[in-house]
RNA sequence: CGCGGGGUAGAGCAGCUGGUAGCUCGUCGGGCUCAUAACCCGGAGGUCGUUGGUUCAAAUCCUUCCCCCGCAA
């Protein structure tokens, strides 16, 4: 079985990686040009480019797929199965009709929930207690082809996005891998998608990041572990934006409005929160440092509780 | 040369219109106390990231490089 793998950022690598360890055919591999990136903006390739680089598989790098030249490129490959890992891009119907076994995607959410881009950091700032991996075909519409497989797994209470994101992507590597044995052997199972359940999630942005203190200390802190690594919560303490990795729910219950200071000492900063209940910041990030413990911050920016935040 | 912030005692910061360094916490010793993460007294601890320069004199001005962080992608 001829595969032609299609992805860009270390979710897919991860994928890949299995593929290759598993000694898959693989006879193309297709990933996003070089861009410039990281600071000093120098031209870096995707982590799935450096592992098919490093395996010694033909690789690819088109600016689109709508281009005659790439798509017969692709068609002389003569792949039976197309594999699309977090590829960044739409794969055109022409394209998909290419490979006789069809293209098989992973997705990090339980389809048909949170189809879309971030599926992972919705689970987290949802605060849902489990989600998954699901394998599919890939359809025209986004995320709606058949369900090949899916696997669960719980959602730790302090597991941030980042967190999950490399476990999912171990899941989703062996989900793949025992999709495509099942390919092989023609016993892979079709299970169409319930449309009328599905939910879609869009890409997270920095506009997400600022708390909101109306919210439930529970939900906040489910924002600040979804959030990590990126963009990450925010709050305003005294004139300078800080940004928030890590907080513990309190007992306590205050009178004061959220958003308001009532505590500051070696514990951590504790804010008001919706419904008078607290919650108590402990590590966090003030604009060119690094992050430190709220008790470490305070030490060089005393905070007088009193004042109303 | 993509843009910006920062590197000062173990930690977090101030000092940066030039004159060899200060605050909070921690730490060590002593005191007070039934007791304490509380309070009082005292001490230790810094070649002020690195290189060169300006100057009578630089943490403070200019310069080289290194490292950290954010934006951007």
């Amino acid at each position: 079985m001829k595969i032609v793998f299609m992805g860009t950022p270390d979710f897919a690598e991860a994928s890949l990686k299995k593929l290759i360890e598993e000694k898959f055919d693989i006879v193309g591999v297709y990933t996003q040009p070089d861009k410039p990136r990281g600071r000093g903006m120098t031209l870096t390739p995707s982590p799935v480019k450096a592992l098919a680089a490093e395996a010694g598989l033909p690789v690819f790098q088109p600016e689109t797929l709508r281009d005659e030249a790439v798509c017969r490129q692709l068609a002389e490959l003569k792949a039976d199965l197309f594999v699309v890992v977090a590829y960044g891009k739409l794969l055109p119907d022409e394209i998909l009709a290419l490979p006789p076994l069809g293209a098989v995607n992973v997705h990090a959410s339980l389809l048909p929930k949170y189809r879309g881009a971030a599926p992972i950091q919705w689970a987290v700032l949802n605060g849902d207690e489990k989600t998954g991996v699901s394998t599919m075909y890939l359809a025209h519409d986004m995320d709606t082809g058949d369900v090949i497989y899916t696997e669960e797994t719980e959602i730790g209470e302090k597991e941030t996005s980042g967190e999950l994101f490399d476990r999912l992507k171990v899941l989703g590597a062996e989900l793949l891998v025992k999709s495509l044995r099942a390919i092989e052997r023609g016993e892979a199972p079709r299970v169409p998608q319930n449309g009328s359940e599905a939910s879609y999630v869009s890409m997270l942005d920095k506009s997400l990041s600022p708390i909101d203190w109306s919210k439930s200390p529970r939900q906040i802190r489910k924002w600040i572990y979804g959030l990590q690594p990126w963009p990450v919560a925010t709050m305003e303490l005294q004139g300078e934006t800080v940004r928030v990795f890590d907080a513990e729910l309190t007992e306590h219950l205050s009178k004061h409005k959220p958003g308001t200071i009532v505590g500051a000492g070696k514990e951590g900063i504790e804010v008001v929160c919706g419904e008078g209940a607290t919650l108590l910041i402990t590590e966090l990030q003030a604009p060119g440092k690094k992050r430190m413990a709220a008790a470490d911050y305070l030490r060089g920016h005393p905070i007088n509780p009193e004042e109303q935040a």
